[in-house]
RNA sequence: GCCGGAGUGGCGAAAUUGGCAAACGCGUGUGACUCAAAAUCACAUGGGAUUUAUCCCUUGUGGGUUCAAGUCCCACCUCCGGCACCA
């Protein structure tokens, strides 16, 4: 018989691979009365280096899902895209002339070309394309419905700026001070940018995550993007003028310890109150030398410094004591209200700047278990407020309340929240994205695009260095900037910059559903009966950006009625990285395994069972060259053990209660992202049939539909073989069921312990009562040995699994 | 500093959630087949002691709960990931 070697050799694979395509085996049907079921990878950016085994993984997390579901009955959506905007096509454009839209209509080909070769299963019907126009028409569309909904706006700020890039980042984009995608330490610059309003949906954001299944890590993740606080804001006002400051603080329970405030050096009352300050000279000084750093570079100086605004105090509200002002430029300008209150005894950084500045340390709080570490050290801690007037005697949690209350009767107060997220900025100075459909009119102001003249194109370009401004390239393209106005018909200009890429992924699980509609974003019934995303896999990478995006467009277009659901990706699995010799696989330190290569030596069914096998698929796990030769070792078996085959064999009661073992395992196994060991419980049941002298064609079938999911190559080569069957195996609709009935055993190995420890095993029917186990314990030998009845303290029994004595 | 996650053989890792620690695979060793090698098959493979059909120890470290702890609790150490002048 001819061996898998030679199936291998003679192109076996890919006889299965061409008749899946031409049955159209993985083609999306949505037949009545049959579930739906979208299994979703994030969409790759289509890069000139290809795949390697560890992409890999993903994908074969999301096929082997895919599949099973098929087999058991499904309607299966299981698509995949092209995330091709972006500045690696544009940069390489810049360098050697080549267009980006050819860099990546050819990187899309070779990575089709990779996806396809191993087997997985895509409707490519369902392809999508971020750069294409019938794409980005509905980027832009959305962008358009945002604004009308007024969460879009244009606005002036200092702006994190990539040097080497030439463009802005949002914040999240700035990983480290350096540009997350070259790693150029980032610079700040005051520019005029788009924004998208993702504040307003903080809240939103933040319940959401309460129902969602998703690793809790990358909620926690996005949790702490947020920020959310709590708080109060307190108005000081500042002695002998019409002004007051107001601050931002967790803490009020601590009011009566403030002596001192700070303001951030860009906060307008200096400038209001500059002739009050007697000291202006040194404080300008000081905020000119800030105002040059950059937020980063303030953040490197470690220690807090400051300037006292001589000439003024303000009043603390509570107490009417006088507290000192200081700038400083540790405060920021854009979080709270530029302001802080600052109490040396229970903050351990005012504690430190008292110090320096030589500020009394008022101590409010007491803790109430431990010992407190004043004067040593501030205590940050809860606890009961002293030297606080009437509030003394109250517990923090009680005096937060009650000082909140009493400021907001006096007009001085009032509790609110804050947030660390920021709004999203959107414009890009580049080339390659999608254009961001405004117009500029120099009477009505900006209009948008309406939506008959969607999409705006982006021109053809073969100049594609952003202007010597720092504008977009676009910006040199007249007949692309200059334009009529959409509203009064008067001359207009283009808005000439793009948008990040990260808009464009944010809705693109919701194109797959109707991705050749030309009159709707997706046809609504399609929506509902796809949306949202049963299953979504990725790198825990995009854990913020990404993720956070697509949910917070979601929402808004939920809210705009177009979506009827809330949350895109109700359910979310991670799959951890592959390394290679300890490292990060990639192709500048020069360890990928290529999967070209990997499935011309071994076989794709191999590779994919080997990416299931190498460990869990959660966690990062190092690629083994030899580990692999094991899984293809398990399939020469799985081959040879076709030999053993007997029509109308029965087989004996073990094999078949392993069967049904294996069938439970490998479900449940699968349904839990446990792969590696359902690849294990494979192997261990091919070593039981490994031992039978023959087997029923019943049990083979049953193992290589299990199988199929993780290696579908050996298995419709089998299945047919067996069967004689036109249908393929993952049409066949055979996944097989297990009978518990069949699982349980009749004889078990029974477990004595003496005092816990193992001292004896033997065999009993199942369910032995405890009466007999005792008895079958104690006249063990090896038992007796040990233990006098007379001695015996105790008996634990666990039914069908051990007995305990102690003595 | 704060928030996560992890630590088990020579290696990748299992352990039905408190009940035989090391399943499955790699590697290694011995044997069978062979002129030989490869492949395959069989057996062995956590450490130590030994009178070798016997005993002791072992899941990062130290303590605790329990008849019983890799699993639960407390403290600590190490590694990885994220956030970080956020008031």
């Amino acid at each position: 018989m001819e061996d898998y070697n030679s199936f291998l050799e003679n192109n076996g694979e890919q006889k299965w691979l061409d008749f899946w395509q031409k049955e159209k085996v993985f083609q999306t049907k949505d037949e009545k009365g049959k579930d739906n079921y979208y299994v979703l990878d994030m969409f790759p950016y289509p890069s000139g280096s290809g795949l390697h085994v560890g992409h890999l993984k993903g994908y074969t997390i999301t096929d082997v899902v895919a599949k099973k579901n098929l087999m058991q009955g499904k309607n299966v959506l299981h698509p995949m895209g092209w995330d091709a905007f972006g500045l690696p096509a544009e940069n390489y454009a810049i360098k050697t002339g080549i267009h980006p839209k050819d860099t990546i209509k050819k990187a899309i080909s070779n990575f089709k070309k990779q996806l396809s070769s191993v087997g997985y299963g895509y409707d490519w019907r369902k392809e999508v394309t971020s750069c294409e126009p019938d794409y980005y028409k509905w980027t832009q569309w959305i962008f358009v419905k945002l604004f009308e909904k007024g969460l879009v706006y244009k606005k002036k700020e200092r702006v994190n700026f990539c040097p080497s890039c030439k463009t802005v980042l949002a914040n999240e984009q700035v990983v480290d001070k350096k540009c997350e995608r070259c790693g150029t330490e980032v610079i700040e610059k005051e520019l005029e940018q788009w924004f998208l309003k993702i504040t307003e949906y903080a809240d939103d954001l933040l319940k959401g995550l309460e129902k969602i299944d998703w690793p809790e890590k990358v909620k926690k993740m996005q949790k702490n993007w947020i920020g959310k606080s709590k708080g109060s804001e307190i108005d000081f006002d500042v002695q002998d003028t019409n002004e007051t400051i107001s601050v931002y603080t967790t803490r009020i329970d601590t009011l009566f310890g403030c002596n001192y405030m700070v303001v951030a050096p860009e906060h307008p009352i200096l400038e209001k109150l500059k002739s009050k300050i007697t000291n202006w000279e040194e404080v300008q000084k000081y905020i000119n030398q800030a105002q040059k750093q950059t937020k980063i570079e303030r953040k490197a100086n470690k220690g807090k410094t400051g300037v006292q605004l001589k000439g003024l105090k303000a009043i603390n509200p509570i107490n009417s004591q006088p507290v000192l002002i200081f700038v400083g430029d540790y405060v920021l300008m854009d979080y709270g209200t530029g302001g802080i209150m600052a109490v040396p005894a229970h903050d351990q950084r005012d504690f430190e700047f008292s110090k320096k500045h030589n500020i009394p340390v008022i101590e409010v709080i007491q803790p109430e278990k431990e010992e407190s570490p004043l004067p040593e050290k501030s205590y940050e801690g809860e606890g009961v407020l002293i030297n606080s007037g009437q509030f003394s005697g109250l517990t923090s949690k009680e005096a937060r309340k009650k000082m909140t209350r009493f400021l907001k009767k006096k007009g001085k107060g009032k509790s609110t929240t804050n947030y660390k997220m920021r709004d999203w900025l959107i414009s890009r100075q580049r080339y390659w994205g999608t254009p961001i459909p405004m117009v500029k009119c120099v009477k009505c102001g900006f209009v948008p695009v309406p939506e008959k003249d969607l999409p705006v194109k982006l021109p053809e370009l073969d100049d594609f260095k952003p202007t010597s401004k720092g504008e977009s390239p676009l910006a040199k393209v007249s007949d692309f900037v200059n334009t009529t106005c959409p509203k009064c018909g008067g001359k207009a200009k283009r808005e000439t910059d793009t948008m990040d890429t990260f808009v464009d992924s944010a809705w693109y699980y919701i194109r797959y559903a109707d991705n050749n509609n030309e009159d709707e974003i997706a046809n609504k019934e399609k929506l509902k009966k796809w949306l949202p995303v049963d299953l979504y896999v990725g790198g825990e990478e995009h854990s913020i950006l990404h993720l956070l995006y697509a949910r917070f467009i979601t929402k808004a277009l939920h809210d705009m009625g177009y979506l009827d659901f809330k949350e895109p990706f109700p359910k979310l699995f991670c799959q951890g990285m592959v390394y290679r010799d300890g490292e990060i696989m990639s192709k500048s330190r020069g360890n990928v395994v290529n999967p070209d290569a990997f499935v011309k030596e071994y076989g794709l069914d191999t590779m994919r069972l080997y990416e299931m096998f190498m460990g869990p698929a959660k966690q990062s796990t190092e690629w083994s060259d030899k580990g692999v030769t094991g899984c293809r070792r398990f399939l020469e078996k799985v081959w040879r053990l076709q030999e053993k085959i007997k029509e109308g064999y029965k087989d004996s009661d073990m094999v078949i209660r392993e069967m049904h073992k294996t069938i439970k395992k490998v479900t449940r196994d699968i349904n839990d992202f446990q792969f590696n060991t359902a690849v294990a419980a494979l192997m261990d049941f091919s070593n039981t049939l490994s031992n039978q002298d023959q087997i029923s064609k019943q049990v083979y079938k049953n193992f290589i539909i299990l199988l199929s999911p993780m290696s579908p190559c050996i298995g419709e080569e089998m299945y047919q073989r067996l069967g004689g069957e036109k249908k393929s195996i993952f049409r066949a609709n055979k996944w097989p069921e297990h009978d518990p009935k069949l699982i349980k055993e009749d004889d078990i190995t029974f477990i004595i312990q003496i005092n816990g420890k193992v001292r004896d095993q033997i065999k009993v029917k199942a369910g032995i009562s405890k009466d007999k186990a005792r008895e079958k314990a104690l006249s063990s030998k090896k038992i007796k040995k040990r233990v006098k009845e007379e001695n015996i303290k105790k008996i634990i029994f666990v039914p069908d699994k051990l007995i305990n004595i102690v003595v």
